[in-house]
DNA sequence: GTCTATAATGAGATAGAC
DNA sequence: GTCTATCTCATTATAGAC
């Protein structure tokens, strides 16, 4: 039988910090140009110390996951059960998406890094859809949208779900923007919004801020 | 001064297989988890003689770059002047896409590369962009469209745009697709499709074979 | 043009002292 | 918990024989 090593207390300082380090530098430029010794010496330490942490770079993706996970299922829940305003709904989900843009952009290289992540990530992106699928069928029966065949809706959320998810890499990839701003952001949800206007009633333009 | 060792062949035969070779392992793991041994091993020879053909990785991106830009503005020009199926067009850009997909998939991974292939994708992405506004325009004025202002015209084409380029991806990271097939493609080019519906006319829709 | 070495690098990971 | 030192390994790349 194998001799554990000590295990690491998974509420320390340090564990958190290294956390926050590696979220940033993975934003900045994905996990696979970051190297286990970089985000050591961001985070002020050596390699070995992170080491002690997380015994694999695979265990730092699972952990920022968790934190990930946490953060879009409180994001996509927020509406509750009157969704107030579609703008600053879709507002909360752009912000969640660019403070953890790596997950949206660096798929291939996190899967695998970390292969178990895969279905995760699945998982989540199903309970996300249904949560809006729920958010746009009040809608329309509160009148806001006009009524929409179960079909319908689906297309309308894989689009607006595309263009939100991969949003910041198209800046990038297809504008060539290197520095991503607020204003970016905003425009994504504008974007987005764009996708549901055909199908919102005059009630649901002025609920969206949409009225001109 | 520097001798030159002799240049190989840009037209030989085996420069051709191996970009065939690895165009292939690309689409398929991407372009960081292929490695050079694989890349020559699948095309039969040694791994010295594929850095005969090309002394750098970098340089079979550039490379596939090279055929992957004829291919897309061939694509972008098809519809001609009088574009006669919307599907169809759709279709011709899906199956590029489909092709060539590790350059929609691994943006990130290419561009630390093959760091001056930023520029390229983003000429071309505008190049490609600019001809469908034609197309789009051209709909409008033929009365297959409601007729559009610049601005709609652009919120459009954009949201189109990142639906098809990142359709692949999305099914695989959002819907867990592993092989993509043809019926993909084909329910890829509806998503895109029904972005325009809104704004289609009668005539149009039946142009774009969606009457029922 | 193709092969057999082999160098050079750099990343992930571990052992063990402090 | 943190550090130093070291190992292993995959990958890119080169030299030179055939």
């Amino acid at each position: 039988m194998t001799i554990s090593r000590p295990k690491p207390n998974p509420r320390s300082k340090t564990r958190a910090r290294l956390l926050d380090v590696c979220r940033d530098l993975f934003n900045e430029r994905g996990p696979d140009s970051v190297t286990t010794a970089q985000i050591a010496a961001t985070a002020g330490m050596n390699e070995g110390n992170l080491y002690y942490h997380f015994q694999r770079k695979e265990q730092l993706l699972e952990a920022l996951f968790d934190a990930f996970e946490s953060a879009v299922q409180q994001t996509a829940g927020a509406p509750g059960e009157a969704p107030e305003l579609i703008r600053d709904y879709l507002a909360g989900w752009f912000r969640t998406m660019w403070e953890w843009r790596f997950f949206y952009r660096d798929g291939a290289a996190i899967f695998r890094l970390a292969p178990n992540l895969r279905a995760r990530l699945q998982t989540l992106s199903n309970e996300g859809q249904g949560l809006v699928d729920q958010a746009l069928q009040q809608m329309c029966e509160a009148g806001f949208m006009s009524p929409l065949s179960p079909a319908e809706r689906a297309m309308l959320i894989t689009n607006a779900w595309i263009v939100s998810a991969y949003w910041i890499d198209y800046l990038r990839a297809g504008r060539g923007v290197t520095e991503i701003t607020l204003d970016h952001i905003a425009w994504g949800a504008r974007q987005v919004m764009h996708i549901f206007l055909p199908y919102l009633t005059q009630a649901g333009r002025s609920l969206a801020g949409l009225e001109l």
